[in-house]
DNA sequence: GATTGACCTTCCAGTCACTGGAACCTATAT
DNA sequence: ATATAGGTTCCAGTGACTGGAAGGTCAATC
């Protein structure tokens, strides 16, 4: 058996999540799931990882902190690695995104107003008498 | 039967999701996590409610859908029973949640620039060339 | 050689707030 | 007698991890 001259260095996993900026934890994680390739093993059993086993994680760790969904992630690098890909099918899976980001921003900003309001009017004193309290017993003071 | 004008003031578990705004298998999940104590039960077997567990429940929907976890509900809803509370104590709840939500919205916010910028960069045809893939393989085009 | 401590492994359980479904019981109308 | 529309319990799944137990491996030091 031949062994091939690595080009990198190869890492195992702790070193792989600190320089993909991806949990060791989440790594398994992702490999369970078939978010990304079982890892190859050394003797030991201990993972081991390469430079472009990191680039993924990172492109992984970048796609999340987007808020993509693991899914929706998977779905991109896919993409990422289809060289006959079109930009539309990338362009429609963010622009969903981009609908449900805004839903939530939306929902959000609701409650947000309400709750400013509510903690404006409230004393925030020692008496019992509180704004917020009236407001989610509205119609049935207790 | 759907009775539209209930005068007596004993109901089934539907009945009181259909006037509480809450869904029947919420509710006796709350009661399985002890948000609501376990309801009274008929010689059926069945939970019956009244007027004020449907005000509670109501108390709950409304606070819910501020946004606060069930956990900080319960203590609303303590805050609520006890009328020696101070409206301090309900504001720190409230305004704590508010923090939370105004840490949300801003993350959010964050995703939404970046994505927003990519989707209007990206052509959308059926070409690969796509700034999405780009900047999440930034350093490591494939 | 023994020991320490930092790694690594797997597997299981918990998070949060429900929600779906199976299997079964009860009430009411026809 | 049957149909259907309710009710009951219990179990499992969701998303994306995260914590912890129990144990194997590695490198360095005493």
């Amino acid at each position: 058996m031949h062994n091939a001259i690595e080009k990198t260095p190869n890492m195992n996993i702790s070193e792989a999540a600190r320089r993909s900026g991806v949990n060791a934890k989440t790594i398994r994680y992702y490999e369970q799931v078939g978010l990304i390739p079982a890892a190859r093993r050394g003797t030991n059993g201990y993972r081991t990882y390469a430079e472009p086993d990191v680039h993924r994680l990172r492109f992984i760790a970048r796609a999340r902190s987007l808020g993509f969904s693991v899914e929706a992630v998977g779905d991109l690098l896919d993409l990422w690695h289809d060289t006959c890909r079109t930009s539309a099918s990338v362009r429609n899976i963010a622009a969903q995104h981009l609908r449900d980001i805004d839903a939530k921003i939306a929902d959000l900003q609701r409650m947000r107003g309400t709750l400013n309001d509510l903690v404006a009017r409230c004393d925030g004193n020692d008496r019992p008498e509180c704004p917020i309290i009236a407001e989610l017993s509205a119609g049935y003071t207790q």
